[in-house]
DNA sequence: GAGCACTGC
């Protein structure tokens, strides 16, 4: 600990923390600045006034680092130092410096607007850009304007954003603290290659052969291309001559892979021995192998993007940014003098390769921020012109405020609704917490607890991809699970939750039904803590355990379609007539399909339901409902009617300060806001890049 | 007949 580069800075720190109300800070891998900036300004008598609160992307980061600066104090953790995650709390009243996630200082910012426990909050891993530090960025712009001047915020920021961070924030200096990575090597290829398992695999041989010891990181984009380039990795050394070379351990390391399989990498190997991880992104800041010595860098990333004109979800294999090709190759220098190979030429990371990763705010859906934005009721701040580090395009925008109009969270003028405001108490997507209130009046709400948690920890609950044989025979004679009784997904899942319940949560159930445990066990976590919070909100006293229970009966099963159906206005499509396809109505028409992995079944004709409301779409191979149910077409009427009711326009403030019309504005100039002008070019700048970054990358594909 | 990168309240 003494030796931490960022010790030698403390001075220059303080000085600059006490003069200004924000200051950004450069620090890089191992520059101890998640574990020391907290302590140097709690030894500065910054703790006496309020708590120092440290967000953290993530809960493993958060309970670690609390962990380790306990440790350093010499203090028991939860008295001095904390923590605060979902679901578990360990701070006290004498709590000084407190770790936690940003969606838990955003949860809190919600009923303490001022945060004024505080005195210092330091937004750590800020380049992430995590749509919770986004619009945590923009609250901090404001508080430090409206709070007194012994209010700081500290930001710790990547080399290549900082002045960016520091003009948001009217140009507040901005602080290099050095890191303590050994030097790493980069290595370009000297064109793209065509197939870059091919090449990852002929590098990392190489490396195997003629380099010393030290293992090597992989970087691939998914599961897919992880085993096959593991089973080549794994038939190439077989025949390596024995004895010719060390011998060699290869590790996949991905996100559906069981915990088991994944903490393998943190054990040592054995003598003599290197091991080669081939990993996605969850290397990149997730998890930290030590030992790694190698980096082999694809150059790409599978990135989820969302499409507000269509509604739908596409995940797509793109190139990585600089940020986050300096971030892969910084992982080969942690332990000693690395190298990092690129596979793609120097002029490519130059020119091709975007200086930042484009923030999630402008990849993801933003219904539930806005509404989030909307139930702080910040009177000094006009939602659609709220002050993003980078803002997310207007029609993103339009769009969170039409699914909000239409599952009733926002009236026809944009103004949040009472049913809005019960939604944001709820941690959970609009349609889902809209779903359980709508439940909550017809009586159904201990069934849809049950679907909202399962729903909220779906992709965890199936392990990972079997054998295609091996899954079809479960699927279609093994399995005892129950079906959806013709339903659907969802209540299928809520099927399988009551299964679980009535065999007292034992955890070989889970096992011999190829559910992930620690999956189900998130759904029971969820599900508790969605009962407190409906306990809180509701006057009465409700019916919500699951214990005990009947399995639901047929009724019930109706009764919770129909709370589906309005908490899903947003996500309603009707099926074409003489087919199985389905055309979208909240959105631009478009021709979707059931997701092949549904259990919505067909009826005597084969036919589906003329109506169903789905979960999530999404765009694979073509574009799909994942997680359907079907619904009834005299629950779909109001909706319909609501769609064609439906004027953008006033939903975003009234014609007077529309951002689609400048003319109009020009004519109203008192209410126009420098911003408005400019929010919109902003984004088609970003938009515009994106898309010429992608024709790149098309053009690229197309050639080899 | 398809497949899911990674987080978080």
């Amino acid at each position: 600990m003494a030796n931490l580069p960022i010790l030698q800075f403390e001075e220059k720190i303080v000085e600059t923390v006490e003069n200004n109300p924000v200051v950004v800070i450069i620090g890089e891998t191992g520059s101890g600045k998640s574990t020391q900036l907290s302590q140097i300004l709690h030894r500065h008598g910054y703790t006496k006034s309020g708590v120092i609160a440290v967000t953290q992307p993530r809960r493993v980061a958060a309970v670690s680092v609390a962990r380790r600066v306990a440790q350093e104090l010499d203090v028991n953790l939860g008295e001095d130092v904390g923590y605060a995650i979902r679901f578990e709390d360990r701070t006290s009243s004498k709590t000084r410096i407190k770790y936690l996630t940003d969606g838990v200082l955003l949860r809190e910012s919600l009923s303490n607007p001022m945060l004024d426990d505080y005195s210092v909050i330091i937004l750590d891993e800020a380049h992430e850009r995590s749509l919770n530090t986004d619009i945590l960025l923009g609250l901090m712009k404001r508080l430090v304007r409206i709070r007194s001047s012994n209010f700081k915020v500290l930001i710790t920021s990547a080399t290549l954003d900082g002045d960016k961070v520091s003009r948001f924030f009217s140009g507040c200096p901005v602080l290099n603290v050095p890191g303590k990575l050994y030097p790493v090597e980069i290595l370009y290829s000297k064109e793209r290659p065509g197939s870059y398992i091919e090449s990852s695999l002929k590098v990392a041989i190489d490396i195997h052969v003629r380099e010393p010891e030290g293992d090597i990181l992989i970087f691939m984009t998914g599961q897919d291309d992880i085993e096959k380039l593991v089973s080549k990795l794994e038939e190439k050394v077989r025949s390596l001559a024995e004895g010719s070379c060390m011998d060699a351990i290869i590790y996949p390391l991905h996100g559906s892979l069981p915990p088991e399989m994944q903490v393998r990498v943190f054990s040592p190997p054995p003598p003599n021995c290197r091991r080669f991880i081939v990993a996605t992104n969850i290397a990149e800041t997730s998890l930290t192998v030590d030992g790694v010595v190698y980096v082999i860098d694809s150059g790409y990333v599978k990135q989820r993007q969302y499409n507000p004109s269509s509604g739908m979800y596409s995940l797509d294999v793109t190139q990585i940014s600089k940020v986050q090709a300096n971030q892969r190759a910084g992982r080969a220098g942690r332990t000693r003098p690395g190298k990092c190979y690129r596979l793609y030429p120097l002029a490519v990371y130059r020119d091709d390769l975007l200086d930042a990763t484009i923030p999630e705010i402008q990849r993801t859906s933003l219904a539930g921020s806005v509404l989030y934005l909307k139930s702080l009721d910040l009177p000094d701040i006009d939602i659609l012109k709220f002050d993003f580090l980078d803002a997310p395009s207007s029609e993103s925008l339009e769009d969170a405020l039409k699914q909000l109009y239409l599952i009733d969270a926002i009236d026809e003028n944009g103004a949040i609704t009472n049913i809005g405001r019960t939604m944001s108490e709820l941690p959970l997507e609009p349609s889902l917490s809209r779903t359980l209130i709508e439940a909550n009046e017809s009586g159904c709400l201990s069934q849809a607890l049950t679907v909202v948690a399962m729903l909220s920890a779906e992709t965890t609950l199936l392990p990972g991809r079997s054998k295609p044989n091996e899954k079809k025979r479960k699927r279609d004679e093994e399995s005892n699970l129950p079906d959806g009784s013709g339903f659907g997904d969802h209540i299928q899942l809520l099927q399988i939750f009551e299964c679980w319940d009535s065999k007292n949560y034992d955890i070989r159930w889970c096992k011999e039904n190829d559910l992930q445990v620690r999956g189900m066990v998130f759904v029971r976590d969820v599900r508790r803590q969605l009962c407190q919070i409906m306990q809180k909100i509701s006057k009465d006293r409700l019916e919500v355990g699951a214990r005990g229970r009947k399995s639901s009966s047929r009724e019930e099963y109706r009764k919770l379609r129909k709370a589906l159906c309005v908490g899903n206005a947003n996500q309603v499509a009707e099926r074409m007539l003489r087919h199985n396809g389905f055309r979208t109505l909240t959105f631009k028409p478009q021709l979707v399909q059931v997701h092949p992995a549904s259990v919505l079944s067909t009826d005597q004709d084969g036919m589906l339901p003329n109506y169903v409301v789905y979960h999530e779409l999404i765009s694979t191979t073509r574009p799909f409902m994942r997680n359907v149910c079907s619904v009834e077409m005299s629950w779909v009427a109001p909706i319909k009617r609501k769609i064609e009711k439906l004027n953008v326009r006033k939903l975003s403030g009234g014609p007077d300060n529309s951002f689609k019309e400048p003319e109009e504005k020009k004519s109203t100039e008192l209410s126009t806001n420098t911003n408005t002008a400019e929010t919109p070019t902003v984004s088609e700048n970003v938009e515009s890049r994106i898309e010429a970054a992608r024709e790149r990358f098309l053009a690229r594909k197309g050639q080899k």
